[in-house]
DNA sequence: CTAGGGTTAG
């Protein structure tokens, strides 16, 4: 074209020395220079529109104290980042008008000084006496929102509605930014309700606002209306789409609105497909996310962080860790939410080494004082088991929000320390930071911890009502819990049964485990045959089933539960154990014999186990459900993984060290009452983390108190759970080795 | 001559 041939050649060519060969020529007309100057701004060209700059002062051209030309120099300057000089142009104009005031104004919005935009907008008024357009009401009104300027904001909306200018589209997307901003979802509402007409562009602010603040059902209305007008817009509105996707986990939903994508041709940029791979990875679809990641290439942190979050989410922790080395690789610096994902991996897997290497990274880099890697890293430490390093880190923060508060609260209730996590309420009432519905998940389980029944139905009745929370599923169980671990077990049943909730697996679960620790042989029956009517297939019911036959010794009913299990084909989800010893994670089987010192742990268990018999041990492998198969083997010999591992770590560890054991179903009583002894013969403290809780052994004792909690979830969907395939599917048996190089050396 | 919407943690 014309023009860009003239701006990128001809001013190129132009020297100093032939500044003055030009000097009393009219090089340019007022409209040409308008053109020139508003390409150059459009791009950002900051050297040449300099050079355009010079020219026009030493052409002597009348056009320099043209307003138009001016406010196209004021906007090319502002827009190259040099808002002092478009202000001193400013300052220096001999007649300006409303433009001149709102392109100054944009400039200051582009270039983050957000609060001086109303202060323009009042001189504008009271010094020139003009009253705003839409230009500049859309103007000030984006910069109260992006400065959280609420009280400003009312003002200029108070401004719109004197104005009549409400029907304007640019001016009422930005009243919806702005109440957006300010969470107040209710005048958003009132907005569209009030001025018709609607954009791609309003439909993307109230999506978004609506995804933002939790109105799900309204943001899925935004979404039918755009698709019964016949199209859901462009790439913007692709991002938004599929966040709503994420938030309602609805990979069907998700993955139509993906062929849309596709059909309308679309082609993926940074956003977009981060925005495609965080809905996969939140539906729970992770190859989708992968494949995603692999078919666009110029990722940037965000998207790393997205893909590395979506196999976290998916429960592929190792695959994270082993996908921030190639982020490294590619000279992608990581952020505070990159931090957090790979510290919430190494919690998954209870990697402390791993997570130790990212602790001393982010004290370097500085990120350890971003609330969300503080949150992470506490999390890390207390799923490790490290508790006490979890509360040394809680207590430095610098800012905690409501999920720190709930992390170490359930902390400690997860470790048996229910007076510690009560005090920890107690500090975050004081502290008055809201308590939420997982906050009182954590409580209830310390008071089901320590007995405290009336404490925890005054929580559960009202504590929580004064907060505007109700009660649900989580914290029923939770009281569940409570009666049963009292003893209460009929009071347990009569609460199930007069309470208007729909039980799940897990609560009847929780009422039979109580029933089996209190020996309630008649009331377990019942709760296990309604409980195999909910699930006849669910393997958990049939161990505790199966030892509560044991205890009362009747072995006839072991045998049943044997063969039940035998005939309808239920598999046992393999016993894995692992222990991490130097930055090596050492992965075992139950009964398994790959470990490269299998004879040598065998033998260590065998005389762990005579050393416990004089202290009162009696091996109870009869009422623990072994592989049924393998079982009737001759010369079978019935080591659980936890013993394995166990014996390993005391072989593999200093004398003093504590040890920790990492285990994927819930310990069995067999080895619960070995592991106490041990403790006490070989004077350590044993750490077994199982998929409810964590048990401290220590001289004899277990902080469990010989109760196991209540399944509930807590904190979120992945707390104690492990994925014991890698991301290949690799069956993991024998040793293997979590690789924990991140760069950094804690120790340097 | 001047104005608007997007991705990652729990």
């Amino acid at each position: 074209m014309f023009l860009t041939s003239n701006v990128h050649r001809a001013p190129l060519h132009v020297s100093v020395s032939s500044l003055s060969q030009l000097n009393s020529q009219s090089v340019f007309s007022v409209k040409y220079a308008v053109k020139l100057l508003k390409k150059l701004a459009d791009d950002g060209n900051f050297k040449l529109g300099k050079v355009v700059h010079a020219l026009l002062i030493v052409s002597n051209h009348a056009s320099k104290d043209h307003v138009i030309q001016n406010n196209c120099l004021i906007n090319l300057y502002s827009r190259c980042g040099q808002l002092a000089i478009a202000r001193h142009i400013f300052n220096r104009l001999q007649q300006r008008n409303i433009v001149s005031w709102s392109t100054l104004m944009t400039g200051y919005l582009h270039n983050g000084f957000t609060w001086e935009v109303p202060k323009l907008l009042k001189d504008m008024v009271s010094v020139d006496n003009l009253f705003p357009n839409e230009y500049v009401l859309s103007t000030v009104l984006s910069s109260c929102s992006n400065g959280g300027l609420l009280h400003e904001g009312r003002q200029c909306h108070a401004l719109v509605l004197k104005s009549g200018l409400v029907l304007h589209q640019y001016v009422k997307n930005a009243l919806l930014s702005l109440y957006t901003m300010s969470s107040d979802m209710e005048g958003v509402l009132e907005i569209l309700k009030s001025v018709p007409g609607s954009s791609n562009i309003t439909d993307n602010v109230v999506l978004k606002g609506f995804l933002d603040h939790g109105y799900t059902n309204e943001a899925l209305d935004v979404f039918s209306r755009m698709l019964s007008e016949g199209s859901v817009g462009d790439k913007i509105s692709y991002v938004n789409i599929f966040g709503l996707c994420a938030r309602l986990k609805d990979l069907k939903l998700g993955q139509q609105v993906h062929c849309r994508m596709l059909k309308s041709g679309l082609q993926l940029d940074v956003f977009l497909s981060s925005a495609v791979m965080d809905m996969y990875g939140k539906c729970g679809e992770i190859l989708g996310a992968r494949y995603i990641f692999y078919s666009y290439p110029d990722h940037n942190v965000v998207s790393w962080t997205t893909i590395l979050a979506a196999n976290f989410q998916n429960e592929c922790f190792e695959e994270a860790l082993k996908m921030f080395l190639q982020m490294e690789l590619q000279d992608v610096v990581p952020n505070e939410y990159t931090f957090a994902v790979l510290l919430h991996s190494c919690a998954g897997l209870s990697a402390i080494g791993c997570g130790k290497t990212l602790h001393a990274r982010v004290e370097k880099t500085g990120h350890g004082t971003f609330v969300v890697v503080g949150n992470a890293l506490i999390n890390m430490y207390v799923r490790s088991g490290h508790i006490e390093a979890a509360r040394a880190l809680f207590s430095n923060m610098i800012c905690r929000d409501t999920v720190t508060w709930n992390l170490i609260i359930s902390g400690f209730s997860h470790h048996g320390r229910g007076e510690d996590a009560l005090y920890m309420f107690q500090d975050m009432l004081a502290a008055k930071e809201q308590p939420s519905y997982v906050t009182f998940i954590g409580v209830l389980l310390a008071c089901g911890h320590l007995g405290r029944i009336e404490e925890g139905f005054y929580y559960l009745q009202h504590l929580m009502r004064d907060f505007g929370l109700e009660p649900g599923l989580e914290h029923y169980t939770c009281v569940v819990g409570l009666l049963g671990k009292a003893g209460k077990l009929d009071e347990a049943e009569k609460f199930m049964r007069s309470t208007p909730i729909t039980w799940d697996v897990i609560a009847w679960r929780t009422l039979l485990n109580a029933c089996n620790v209190h020996r309630n042989y008649g009331l377990g029956q019942k709760v296990a045959d309604h409980l195999l009517q909910l699930n006849p297939n669910d393997v958990g019911t049939y161990i505790l089933l199966s030892n509560m036959h044991a205890k009362v010794k009747r072995w006839d009913g072991v045998a049943k539960m044997r063969k039940l299990l035998r005939e309808r084909n239920i598999k046992k989800e393999p016993g894995l154990s692992w222990t991490e010893i130097r930055n090596e994670t050492h992965m075992f089987v139950s009964d398994d014999t790959q470990h490269p010192e299998t004879a040598q742990i065998h033998e260590k268990v065998r005389k762990l186990l005579a050393e416990i018999k004089p202290l009162g041990y009696i091996p109870d492998t009869a009422s623990v459900l072994h592989d049924v198969e393998q079982e009737q083997q001759e010369g079978y010999l019935s080591y659980h993984s936890e013993k394995l591992a166990v014996a390993y770590a005391l072989m593999k560890t200093p004398s003093q060290a504590p040890i920790h054991v990492i285990k994927n179903l819930r310990i069995c009583d067999d080895c619960h009452s070995a592991l106490k002894l041990i403790s006490k013969v070989t004077m350590r403290v044993i750490v077994v983390r199982d998929v409810n809780r964590f048990h401290s052994f220590q001289n004899g004792s277990c902080s469990c108190a010989d109760y196991c909690q209540p399944e509930v979830v807590s904190l979120n969907k992945t707390f104690l759970t492990i994925n014991h395939k890698s991301a290949s599917g690799e069956k993991i048996l024998g040793v293997r080795t979590v690789s924990a190089r991140f760069g950094t050396d804690p120790f340097l």
